[in-house]
RNA sequence: GGGCGCUUAGCUCAGUUGGUUCAGAGCAUCUGGUUUACACCCAGAGGGUCGGGGGUUCGAAUCCCUCAGCGCCCACCA
């Protein structure tokens, strides 16, 4: 007994369970499968599952499902990310709840809290992607901090160090002064943002003249070490080589010239910040200026400042206008718009600072990764992100790797006690060893220092194809030469720089080949008004409960039905509801084959007939499938197969063969529906795997272990385009005869008549599929017009329908209007194409088949205002 | 400031190397409908001067120019 409702949840569990039991997304070596390999962009060990966590794993998933249906060796390589500053910014934060400072933790101390908490959190993530039915290999489940990829990561570094791309040295660097560390420059972003721009002057020295400086950051000034104008500016000759005065602490510093400065803003004075203005710093060092950092790593001034000690600088910025006011120091203030660069994690307004980073030259490496998008061998779809890759490539700087962080995998720099020299090994074993061949010098392991930095997060997920498969620390282990390069990778494009393209970076480097062949970038999940979804805004639903909702195979049809290619996905829960719906579409039509008693009777003919059409149909369907597939437009792919199943299957196929209530089916046509039923099963279960597992099961006995992940998707065979057009005609025909019953209210269960007249394109071979769809006898083909009949045309074939007891209906007269229109119509249509076909720059230059073709429309228009006219006759 | 992309039905998008008089879907809307799978449904219908202007061409949603609006990426202008 089937039931009348699917029940999602419970269905999901079972055949979730039975998956995994039966081991079926596990994927082992086998060199005589071809393989298909795509790695997960390691979420956040301790993140939660977001609307942009769904699309994207719901598009691996169906890429991955869809390959095993291809029979390919599908593995999808789950594993979360460490993730270092989002997670020890937890971990700090979680611990401050606690009432305990990460300062007064010694780092073993503070490490330990973070595994506990990573062990706590970690993996809750990747519970939530079994939810939505991801078909990973989970016992390849890695983490970018386990033993294996910490140990790849230490190995790069090594190496890189070695090869000479590694360097340290002293920097201007982001310093994101909420999570205390430095960050990359991809890190930052930069927005406009309102402010003020501060008219501030500097009194000359043994003067009673100022010299006024236009700046955004009035509480720098106890940083400042010159003035500085451009040496054409005349306004400025007469303060050469003189000094003036800092506001509030009576500094002198000098007026120096450079060319830098524009003229034409604020006042044309620039003042000269070495330490916390990225320009200012590079005058500095050209000037020979010094440098006073007055800030703390918090953000806060520090004693170097003179002034406000131990305040934060936005507070000081509102403090110091008084101030400055009240010496008159202070011009004017203006508004302005500016641009302040952000900490990508924290938000926290990035300081640039000055500090000892370690750096990875970037320039020689980046070229094979350059070329191998340029030139195809690694595709973006969509393709408009080559432009921005190769613009980011030609102008890469040098990779800042350090961070002053304890959670990630800590530089394997070792200091001699004289903290200067050090040398950079895989352990305190090998350094000392080291420290012995370099320096000449014997120390105790207990003597040398580590690095207290960590690297980069990056530093370690841009090896994630490769090391997942150990392919760092044995490059020549059977899993990497049989899984790398892997096919397909989806991410989000503003990870581009940050991962897409460092991996490839890294996969030339270390494999000397490209890690993946296609790179699926995903829109981002916004809402209806296109705002990004976001915790504040509170415009994000939670994926776990639309999967309660709605079910996870709805869910991920409702993401994919609207999400193009590159293109954002702009989500409402009208969405998942339209997938539910079509998940229950497909439970009903299952329902109602399995509601058929079969008996071994003889087949109807227009069963036989509606089958062979429909496979034909299927084939020609199967057909655009697979090119769509091939080009990534996977939200076309599902709808082709949707409209397929709901309106040909379902609608069409279904309604033709279903027997007369109380009736049975025959043997024939039922073998043959179950089949045709089981091939789109197929087609749906990349996009709705439980649905499709549940009915698949229950369609015939299978064994234990059987599933239909592991089917083989049929594959094209030829159809006949004739068939399926005439077929599209008879279609045409009951559609016809429906509306002209609507419209003169003849219930269906009455009889009508049908008559054709004498025309070599009417598809007479399917007369018995609109026997029984339309309800109408046998069918006359009559010479010459039926007058008074209700009439239409299909494809230039008139027909006449009559009630059974041969009364006439009578042509309204919206059916006569509807004739004219379409006769004017088709007369201009036939005007231009006469004319066209007259015109001899047209015949001369257009090609053999468009001229053929306008032939033929020319043809087909004039047999179809004959077919009009002889109707509109014999309506008269 | 530089680069890239977008603008097609109320909404979200297709529209392959230009082939015209029928610019397609899905959703939404409207009109019918409880016929024995399904109202989470069925049967129909309406709706677009393809952002504006100009050009090339026998022919333009499609190619070129220009204007307008939007979006993304990059960039050290205080």
């Amino acid at each position: 007994m089937i039931a009348t409702n699917y029940n999602p949840k419970e269905s999901e569990k079972k055949w979730y369970d039975y998956w995994m039991k039966h081991k079926l997304f596990h994927s082992e070596v086998d060199e005589t499968k071809e393989s298909y390999c795509m790695v997960i962009p390691p979420p956040n060990v301790t993140g939660i599952l977001h609307m942009g966590h769904m699309l994207n794993n719901t598009i691996q998933d169906v890429l991955v499902r869809h390959a095993r249906l291809l029979g390919k060796n599908a593995c999808w390589v789950p594993g979360t990310d460490h993730a270092s500053i989002a997670t020890e910014a937890k971990v700090v934060a979680k611990l401050k709840s606690e009432g305990i400072n990460k300062t007064d933790l010694t780092r073993e101390e503070f490490l330990k809290h973070a595994w506990e908490w990573t062990e706590k959190h970690g993996g809750i993530i990747l519970e939530q992607l079994k939810k939505l039915g991801a078909s990973c290999d989970w016992e390849r489940t890695a983490f970018t901090m386990d033993e294996i990829r910490s140990q790849s990561v230490i190995r790069v570094f090594i190496d890189l160090y070695n090869k000479g791309y590694i360097y340290k040295g002293v920097r201007m660097v982001n310093w994101d002064p909420a999570a205390l560390t430095a960050i990359s420059d991809e890190e930052v972003i930069y927005r406009e943002e309102k402010s003020k721009l501060y008219y501030v002057k500097y009194k000359i020295v043994d003067e009673e003249n100022y010299i006024t400086v236009a700046t955004t950051r009035p509480e720098t000034i106890f940083g400042d070490t010159a003035i500085c104008v451009n040496p054409d500016d005349p306004r400025f000759a007469p303060y050469k080589g003189k000094r003036c005065l800092v506001p509030l602490i009576n500094r002198e510093i000098p007026i120096i010239e450079d060319t830098y400065v524009d003229m034409t803003f604020g006042t044309g004075a620039l003042k000269i910040t070495p330490a916390h203005d990225i320009n200012d710093y590079e005058i500095g060092y050209k000037h020979n200026l010094p440098s006073i950092d007055i800030f703390n790593d918090n953000g806060t001034l520090n004693a170097n400042a003179g002034m406000f000690i131990g305040q934060d600088r936005f507070e000081v910025r509102e403090k110091i206008v008084p101030e400055l006011e009240k010496t008159g120091n202070l011009l004017k203030v203006e508004d302005y718009i500016n641009k302040v660069g952000c900490s990508e994690r924290t938000n926290a307004v990035i300081e640039p600072k000055l500090s000892m980073q370690w750096f990875l030259k970037m320039d020689q490496l980046t070229k094979p990764a350059l070329d191998a998008v340029m030139n195809d061998e690694i595709m973006l779809i969509p393709a408009k992100f080559k432009n921005t890759y190769k613009h980011w490539m030609e102008n890469i700087k040098d990779w800042c790797i350090s961070r002053q962080l304890w959670w990630g995998h800590q530089i394997p720099a070792y200091y001699l006690p004289d903290g200067n020299d050090f040398v950079v090994a895989e352990s305190i074993e090998e350094a000392v060893k080291a420290v012995k061949e370099k320096f000449g010098k014997d120390f105790k392991p207990e003597e040398l220092r580590q690095d207290e930095d960590c690297l980069d997060t990056w530093f370690s997920s841009w090896l994630w194809p490769i090391s997942v498969f150990d392919g760092i620390i044995h490059p020549d282990n059977a899993e990497i030469n049989y899984y790398y390069p892997t096919q397909d990778l989806v991410s989000a494009p503003d990870i581009l720089f940050f991962w897409i393209a460092r991996m490839i970076i890294a996969g030339y480097e270390y494999r000397h080949e490209k890690p993946f062949s296609n790179v699926y970038l995903t829109g981002i999940v916004r809402d209806k008004l296109r705002r990004k979804m976001s915790k504040s805004l509170g415009n994000s639903p939670d994926p776990l409960e639309l999967i309660e909702k709605y079910g996870a195979d709805g869910v991920r049809t409702g993401m994919l039905l609207c999400s193009p290619a590159g293109g954002d996905l702009l989500f409402d829960e009208s969405l998942p509801e339209q997938g539910r719906n079509f998940t229950t579409k497909i439970w009903n039509a299952f329902r109602l084959v399995k509601s058929w008693k079969v008996a071994e009777i003889e087949q109807p003919l227009h069963s036989r007939l509606a089958l062979e059409w429909f496979k034909n149909h299927l084939n020609k369907t199967l057909e655009t499938f697979n090119n769509q597939f091939e080009q990534y437009r996977i939200s076309e792919v599902l709808m082709t197969v949707y409209t397929e199943f709901r309106d040909e299957f379902s609608s069409w196929l279904l309604e033709i063969i279903k027997p007369a209530y109380g009736q049975p089916i025959d043997a024939k046509t039922y073998g043959q529906v179950i089949e045709l039923f089981e091939q789109l099963l197929q087609l749906l279960h990349p996009f709705t795997p439980f649905i499709t597992e549940e009915i698949w099961q229950q369609l015939r006995e299978r064994k234990e272990g059987e599933s239909i992940m592991i089917t083989r998707m049929p594959s094209v065979s030829n159809y006949d385009e004739q068939l399926l057009s005439d077929f599209e005609n008879i279609k045409g025909i009951i559609v016809a005869s429906r509306n002209i019953r609507k419209q003169n209210n003849i219930p269906f269960k009455d009889c009508v008549t049908l008559k054709v007249k004498n025309n070599p394109r009417y598809p007479a071979k399917y007369e018995a599929v609109v026997t029984k769809m339309a309800n109408v006898g046998e069918i006359e083909i009559v010479e010459t017009a039926v007058a008074g009949a209700w009439s239409f045309i299909i494809d230039t074939v008139e027909y006449f329908m009559l009630t059974s007891e041969g009364e006439c209906g009578v042509n309204n007269e919206a059916v006569r209007k509807k004739l004219e229109d379409e006769l004017h119509y088709t007369k201009g249509f036939l005007k231009s194409v006469t004319a066209k076909l007259g015109n001899e720059k047209f015949v001369s230059n257009a090609p053999e088949k468009v001229i053929a073709g306008e032939r033929k429309k020319q043809a087909d228009a004039e047999a179809k205002i004959a077919a009009i006219e002889a109707q509109l006759k014999s309506m008269n």
